[in-house]
DNA sequence: TCACAGTTAGAGCAAAAGCTTAATTAAAGG
DNA sequence: CCTTTAATTAAGCTTTTGCTCTAACTGTGA
């Protein structure tokens, strides 16, 4: 296995004792020359063998340092452009304690900025837990747009309101889609989207800086149907179509294919098409949602998340 | 415990990702600062507020590392000059394998210096092996200077003359001392001690830069009785005693405190004194050496140290 | 013995890190 | 609401580090 020669044994150990006195007696390099009779160029040679030999292990020992790793691989893993790992409450993996604070602190960024940005937002708790965690702002330069419509099919209006909740805090000009989120016909939509501020809001979504958007799992507890918008025999049948997520009510596969359906033949969402280098970001946690995160990803439906540390282990696991 | 504010730990928060970005992904700094939307400044008190909280631990996969551990816990715990710790073998933690190429290694710095240096020796096997690693020079400038007489009681030449053999080596000027070891009576040694030579040997041994001493241990394997300095009748009187070690035929008890006894009485070894910056190496390694190391170690009869991983182990863990 | 290939050490330079001071900004408290 | 205090930032400097280029050295084979 290791073939290594005496003298080269003998520079590895060296080199052990350069990177020992570096890193744990925190010597400088010109400290470590003297010390090892040699001169500073080649402690500091040592030193970087001993880091190229795997000789020195740096360890982070803070609840964050696994966040980060999870992050670089989802990143890695999804080609994504951005991604925020919260960390997971030990007692309770699945709770999203902490995504809205996380979620809310990216969005900030974007809300701080001076250049006018457009941001896109689509529905669902994770989102209005979000945007209840916003500071008030006065950021007028932005233009926040919705990316489906937030009426019922009884013409009521959607119980996560985010747009308006959220122009309201950050004083910003906004656009909600006053459309329902599903058509009642295929030429219902049509002409929906034929109208003239309908065409300007797709449009707008379409060029958006940045886009956040609620990830819904599909099942009995799917949001689609609990917040009213399917009854319980359309989400019986999207569970029989194989259905795996929705994202602003595009219901999608296990590898992230829009699905030919019933469902998205009338959805009046804006179509999900991805910029490379405008995020869309996922924000969802929580077991029951990791069969749809993981979907998007596969898909592309996203190309940035923020999740928390168990679901994103479970992510990652699913593809060992 | 931990009564950090909520700011606190942001901050710490904060800091671990700062620190994870730095040395687990290698970002620099102002590319940290970039990220975490501060400046270079802040960026760089994060990783260190990181390194001082303990976050960030390293860790050196060699065993060099656990040795200068043992190094730097030994020259505490008995405020030593210096302290080196060899490796040692894991199949055979006695062995005294490396101790000489180490000791040698120490010895030659010593001999390399263009500055004339007096080394004054003891003797024994452990040095004996140690010249024997010496390479071949020509220092000239230096003296070498023996701490105790080289005789047996029966007139004939010690076993392990290490001034001699070193001088020979590297070509210096040398002072053996052809005295017995130990004299037949306090006259015999007040005698001899009252010799012009004798008396600048000993002058010279005094004012050595470095001393280089063996470390016996007491009891059946005792090196003073297997080289036949004294015979079995003593050995158990020192036993007796209580007698814990000897370094260069002076015997000392538990608390390296030198003996009252005939042997001391009549030891014609240089005294035992130490220069607070001049180094005295004791150089000693094994299970049967422990107690005599410890015990001399603890009344300051050395001041500088040369053992491997195990004996430095089992010298601390006497200290707990 | 000498020349040659391959490696290794040393000089110098540019980038990065660490530190200090002054000025600005945010936060806390009256 | 204002004042005081603490924290943050920017600028500029020194030290430390990383890297590259050249010289020297080692060992090999003719």
């Amino acid at each position: 296995m290791d073939n290594k020669s005496n003298s080269e044994l003998a520079r590895l150990e060296d080199a052990a004792r350069a990177a020992w006195l570096y890193y744990v007696a925190k010597n400088t390099q010109d400290e470590i020359a003297q010390k090892l009779e040699v001169s500073r160029q080649s402690a500091q040679r040592l030193v970087a063998l001993a880091v190229s030999e795997g000789l020195i292990k740096v360890r982070l020992d803070h609840p964050i340092s696994r966040c980060m790793e999870l992050a670089e691989q989802l990143k890695q893993r999804f080609n994504l452009l951005e991604c925020e790992i919260v960390p997971s409450d030990p007692a309770d993996q699945s709770s999203t304690h902490g995504l809205a604070q996380t979620s809310a602190a990216v969005l900030e960024r974007y809300l701080k900025s001076d250049t006018p940005k457009t941001l896109a937002f689509g529905t669902g708790r994770a989102l209005k837990a979000c945007i209840d965690e916003l500071p008030s702002m006065q950021c007028p330069q932005h233009k926040i747009v919705s990316l489906l419509g937030n009426m019922m099919s009884d013409g009521s209006a959607s119980a996560f309101d985010i747009v308006v909740s959220m122009a309201n805090r950050v004083q910003a000009k906004h656009y909600p889609m006053p459309l329902p989120v599903i058509a009642h016909s295929v030429a219902e939509k049509q002409l929906l989207h034929g109208i003239t501020p309908v065409k300007s809001i797709l449009a707008l979504a379409q060029q958006a800086d940045a886009t956040f958007v609620g990830i819904g799992q599909m099942g009995n507890n799917s949001p689609l149907m609990v917040d009213g918008f399917i009854d319980l025999a359309k989400a019986n049948e999207l569970v029989s179509d194989n259905a795996a997520g929705e994202i602003i009510s595009w219901v999608y596969d296990k590898q992230g294919q829009l699905i030919n359906n019933s469902i998205n033949e009338l959805v009046m969402s804006a179509p999900l098409q991805l910029n490379a280098s405008k995020p869309v970001y996922g924000i969802a946690a929580g077991q029951s949602k990791v069969n749809a995160i993981y979907a998007a990803l596969k898909g592309g439906l996203i190309n940035s998340l923020i999740t928390n540390e168990y679901t994103a282990e479970q992510i990652l696991q699913k593809i060992k």
